[in-house]
RNA sequence: CGGGGUGUAGCGUAGCCCGGUAUCGCGCCACAUUUGGGAUGUGGAGGCCGCAGGUUCGAAUCCUGCCACCCCGACCA
């Protein structure tokens, strides 16, 4: 176990803290529910960023950026949607400060905006307003529009990167034009965060449906990918929204067709938020820290050299700069660690904590040997290997860990996913063995509320790929044709 | 907003009942010895004891008010 990192198995939410603080990800700012992501954190999510963004244009879409402020009013015209923000909008309502007669600064009373601003909790209403005017034709569709942005949502209980007022995420806002191509597109944009998250984050997801209790306000279908976090709870990962032709309607969006009729045009959003910083840190990591999948580590490589001389140093440092090349070719990142302040083993834990995939480390003995000391994080085992092709060796080497990480979380969620058939089993299970349970339910909305009063587990999906089977649902007993994942959730 | 708790050095804390300007550890700085898994020794710096009043010769300690944060619940990517 690390210094100052509590176990996982003691405090499960208290090392997931601890880790995001200690590895220097993030830490609490001057302001309730706000964080600031310290730049190894912030590199992680640069790195998301960087492949997202590369996914997002492959899918022909492009980036644009609207407003922090958004007009109350605009609020109010889709009604589902301002009653599912209302009570989480942060609101702007004066433009100047001013000092008091006793020397204080406060709000010019005077200074009061005429129409209050909401500072967004997600950009639709800005966005379909300036679509109307961007939108006349069916030449004009579809639009395929993404933005990276800030967004504020005033949350009651906050976590580091799991859930802060003030987060970063992209939001994509397409306009097409008929239903069809909406859903193709929202059904896309799902596999692509699937794709992302299980080949990037080696996270593997499920792909399914929100219930309507669990829709996006102003959605008419909700698809997410549901993930498994090593505590037994769920997490939304991801969600891609179809809108049918709310927002279109809300804000008056309307095209010729090609038949030369008038109709509402069609919307999808999606999004992924810093949410996935935590997502990976809750699903890979250990006592000894953060073990990050080598395709999103900020560093990739760290070498630590062993001396006890410059000289030796010297030596070790000639043949670090060739090595540090070799990797570089291959696309590698590499750092070498060749501070003579700490000692070996304050490195290496250092740098597990860290969770850097592959550590090398060389002293004079590796040197006389030609070989080096090769280190994985994700198993904590080490070899003594070659300096021969010691670049396509590491080059494998985290190929294999990113793999057995994605194999080590997909075990481990097959491992916790069971199927229920009886109510009691279903309580027990929940607070003995948590995961997802897969179980019978009559559809309906009150049967989902009971369950969840009654064992804070909700629906997270009905999977995309259930097969479909005769059952009764697990509360009413009431026939069911399917099988929907429920667990407790984050 | 309800229930519980805590504010003392960068971090973690002792002291508070029973008033006398603050303890210990980590970290930090200097020097020396060290370096194949978190080094050791010696010396040193660092505090408006959350804020504002009050009681008192004297308040971290007692009293009053305020503020902030954390944990548990209702809301959520």
């Amino acid at each position: 176990m690390s210094k100052g990192i509590i176990s996982k198995e003691e405090d499960y939410s208290q090392w997931y803290t601890d880790l995001v603080i200690k590895a220097d990800l993030a830490e609490y700012s001057p302001v309730r529910g706000c964080m600031i992501i310290k730049p190894y954190g912030y590199s992680i999510w640069e790195k998301m960023q960087a492949v997202l963004d590369g996914m997002f244009k492959e899918t022909g879409h492009t980036n644009a950026y609207f407003p922090l402020l958004i007009p109350k009013s605009f609020f109010s015209k889709e009604a589902s949607h301002v009653e599912g923000f209302a009570k989480e909008c942060a609101v702007v309502t004066h433009y100047r400060l001013k000092n008091d007669e006793d020397g204080n600064i406060i709000v010019d009373p005077e200074a009061e905006l005429e129409e209050e601003l909401i500072i967004r909790p997600t950009s639709e209403t800005i966005i379909w307003n300036t679509y109307k005017g961007w939108i006349q034709s069916y030449r004009d569709l579809p639009i395929l529009v993404n933005q990276w942005a800030n967004v504020m949502r005033w949350e009651m209980r906050t976590r580091l990167f799991l859930r802060t007022s003030e987060f970063l995420w992209q939001e994509g806002h397409t306009a097409h034009a008929t239903a069809e191509e909406a859903v193709e597109e929202t059904e896309r944009m799902l596999e692509v965060y699937a794709d992302f998250a299980e080949n990037w984050l080696a996270l593997p997801v499920i792909r399914g449906r929100k219930t309507p209790n669990e829709r996006f306000a102003g959605a008419l279908d909700t698809y997410c990918i549901e993930a498994l976090m090593q505590d037994g709870k769920a997490l939304q990962a991801g969600t891609s929204h179809f809108l049918g032709q709310n927002f279109a309607k809300a804000f008056d969006v309307k095209f010729n067709t090609k038949e030369n009729k008038l109709d509402y045009v069609w919307a999808t959003s999606w999004g992924v938020s810093t949410r996935l910083v935590g997502a990976l840190i809750m699903s890979h990591s250990d006592d000894a820290g953060l073990v990050i999948p080598p395709k999103l580590a900020p560093i990739q490589v760290i070498v630590v050299p062993i001396f006890k001389h410059d000289e030796e140093l010297e030596a070790i440092s000639a043949y670090v700069k060739t090595l540090t090349q070799e990797l570089k070719a291959k696309g590698i990142s590499v750092k070498f660690d060749n501070r003579d302040t700490h000692r070996p083993g304050a490195k290496f834990a250092e740098w597990e904590l860290k969770g850097i995939p592959v550590r090398v480390a060389i002293g004079s003995r590796d040197m006389q040997n030609g070989t080096v000391e090769l280190a994985r994080r994700d198993t904590k085992t080490k070899e003594t290997v070659s300096q021969q092709d010691l670049a396509t060796t590491i080059e494998r080497l985290l190929e294999d860990i990113q793999q057995s990480i994605y194999n080590k979380s997909l075990a481990f969620r097959e491992e916790n996913t069971r199927e229920v058939d009886d109510y009691e089993e279903f309580k027990r299970l929940l607070d003995e063995e948590p995961g997802f349970l897969s179980a019978h339910w009559d559809g309906t909305a009150e049967t989902e509320q009971l369950i969840k009063d009654e064992t804070r587990a909700t629906i997270r999906c009905i999977p995309l790929n259930a097969k479909q089977e005769e059952g009764r649902c697990i509360r009413t007993g009431k026939p069911s044709s399917q099988r929907v994942l429920f667990a407790r959730a984050y």
